[in-house]
DNA sequence: TCCCTATATATAGGCTTCCGATGTATATGT
DNA sequence: ACATATACATCGGAAGCCTATATATAGGGA
C-alpha cells in the first residue's frame, strides 16, 4: 500500500512541474510559483537555491551557467529524464494525501 | 491575502477533526487516523503524544485521566471551544494550498 | 506456563525541510 | 543620485515528524 507521509515536500513537485514546461533559472522559478499559484504559495529564495542544488545532486535537474548579452551570469535549470520520472508518484502521493485529509477533516478544493 | 505555507501541519487538523466528533484517547486517535484515511495517513505515536501536549498547552484540547474498570489509566482528550475555532481557517488554508498545487502541478483528488 | 500481540503512555535523539536575516553584485527607471 | 528589480548565495535556527527505546497491563494461543 502506498502511504503518503504528512510532509511539506510539495516544493520539489512544484519545481519539477514548472521545469517540465521549460527550463528556468532560480529567480524565475520562485516568481512563477507565486504567480501561477495565485499568490498562495510563497517560496523564499533562501529555500529555493539549496533545494535546487539538492535536486541537481540527485540528478533530477541539471543546472548550467548562462552568460546573458549584458555579460551577466545566471544558472538555468533543466529537467532531466530522471527528474521527470519522479513526478507521477509524487502526484499520486499528494492526491492520496488530499483525499485522505478530505475524508478526515472535510478539506475541499472548491 | 491568505498565504498557505508549504508545511505538513495537517496532523493537528486531523486530530481536531476527530475530536470534533467525540472525545478520544491518544492511542485511539492514531488508530482512527489510519483507519479513516484508508490507511494512507500513518502517524506514529511518538509524534502524536507531544502533539497532544502542545495542543493541550494551547488550550485547543483538554486531556483528563480516566480510570477504566480494569483499573488501568488512560488520558481522554476533548475538543475545547478554542480548539473548534482553529478548524475553519486551517481547512481554508489547506483548501487553498491544494488548489494552488493543483494549478501548478495537476494534483487531483480523483 | 510461556510467549506473542494488542493496548496505552512516554521520552531521547536526530533528520528533513523550510524561513528570516544578511550579503554581494548588476541593471533599469526616475 | 537613488530606489527598485534582478540574480545568486549562505548562516543560523525553528518546526514537524520519525526511529528507537522504555514501561506496564490484558488476552489469546502453543
Amino acid at each position: 500500500m502506498i502511504t503518503a507521509r504528512i510532509k511539506r515536500g510539495s516544493a520539489e513537485l512544484a519545481i519539477l512541474a514548472l521545469l517540465a514546461e521549460e527550463p528556468l533559472h532560480g529567480y524565475e522559478i520562485a516568481r512563477r510559483i507565486e504567480k501561477q499559484s495565485g499568490g498562495v504559495l510563497r517560496f523564499t529564495l533562501a529555500s529555493l537555491y539549496p533545494l535546487l542544488y539538492r535536486m541537481d545532486k540527485r540528478g533530477w535537474v541539471r543546472g548550467a551557467w548562462q552568460t546573458l548579452p549584458s555579460g551577466r551570469q545566471r544558472r538555468c535549470y533543466e529537467l532531466t529524464p530522471k527528474g521527470r520520472k519522479q513526478m507521477p508518484p509524487m502526484l499520486k502521493e499528494w492526491g492520496l494525501f488530499f483525499r485522505a485529509l478530505h475524508k478526515l477533516a472535510g478539506v475541499s478544493r472548491a
